[in-house]
DNA sequence: GCCTATAGTGTCGAAAAGGATACCGTCATG
DNA sequence: CATGACGGTATCCTTTTCGACACTATAGGC
């Protein structure tokens, strides 16, 4: 998603919920804010911490972050440079959902394994 | 998103965040969760409820969700054609989620009124 | 002199998501 | 007979996203 479909939240009371998706949507948006509940981590540290994620995406996904004011990012003028990111008053707000968001995914992977898109074997069963 | 970075969860604590958001991410798929909360809907009593969803999109959500095991779908065999659709328990596993998505926007959506993506005005008042 | 680490940026192209529009069959209504 | 409601499908096209890869600057180690 992302996209907001109509820009404005007070419509009906659905909106404020994608509102909140819109923010925490992108890939691995929700990864990182995940990651960086445990504290502030410098940029490497999260790239670590998120196998697979390329420099310009992490780079994109907390530009974003950072935009949206859900993460504080500060910069030491060092030589090898010094990137740390930390969740901001905003983004600390967002502890429950993650938490909530955790606990259901924890309690349900064991369900279905697998999301959707690895449906090779669903298709094989259905 | 909604597109999964490695297609196994027991990788790292991020995971399960993403297994479920990967779930409830598609542009209209919270909004329909949200509102089954209230109860059993039509087809077209969600499409009134997601003012902008085109039939094709809401199909496709709505499909996405009943494979993924969060919704239930009932046709009635009757020559109007009618559908309904509910929160399977998995789904309505999704609530504090959902709730939380809510809370959040609510008391958020104050701070900027609208996301990054209308940040015109945003720039301004910046 | 070369390699490494740091935190990026830029460009390219493939793939996916999403929107617009038209169409389907059936029944009831006017 | 034409229209509308119902719950979709099918097709086309545009936008967005994402991954791969190359490139930057500087300091330190070998």
């Amino acid at each position: 998603m992302a996209k907001l479909p109509h820009s404005r939240f007070d419509c009906s009371p659905g909106c404020s919920v994608e509102a909140a998706i819109s923010l925490i949507d992108g890939k691995w948006k929700c990864v990182v804010l995940f990651h960086l509940l445990d504290g502030t981590l410098r940029f490497n540290e999260i790239r670590r911490r998120a196998p697979g994620v390329t420099q310009r995406m992490l780079t994109n996904q907390l530009r974003e972050l950072e935009e949206d004011g859900l993460i504080t990012r500060k910069v030491y003028a060092q030589v090898p440079p010094k990137v740390e990111y930390s969740l901001s008053d905003m983004g600390r707000g967002l502890t429950p959902i993650l938490l909530a968001l955790k606990d259901w995914g924890d309690a349900n992977i064991g369900l279905f394994g697998k999301p959707r898109q690895v449906s090779d074997t669903a298709e094989a069963a259905a």
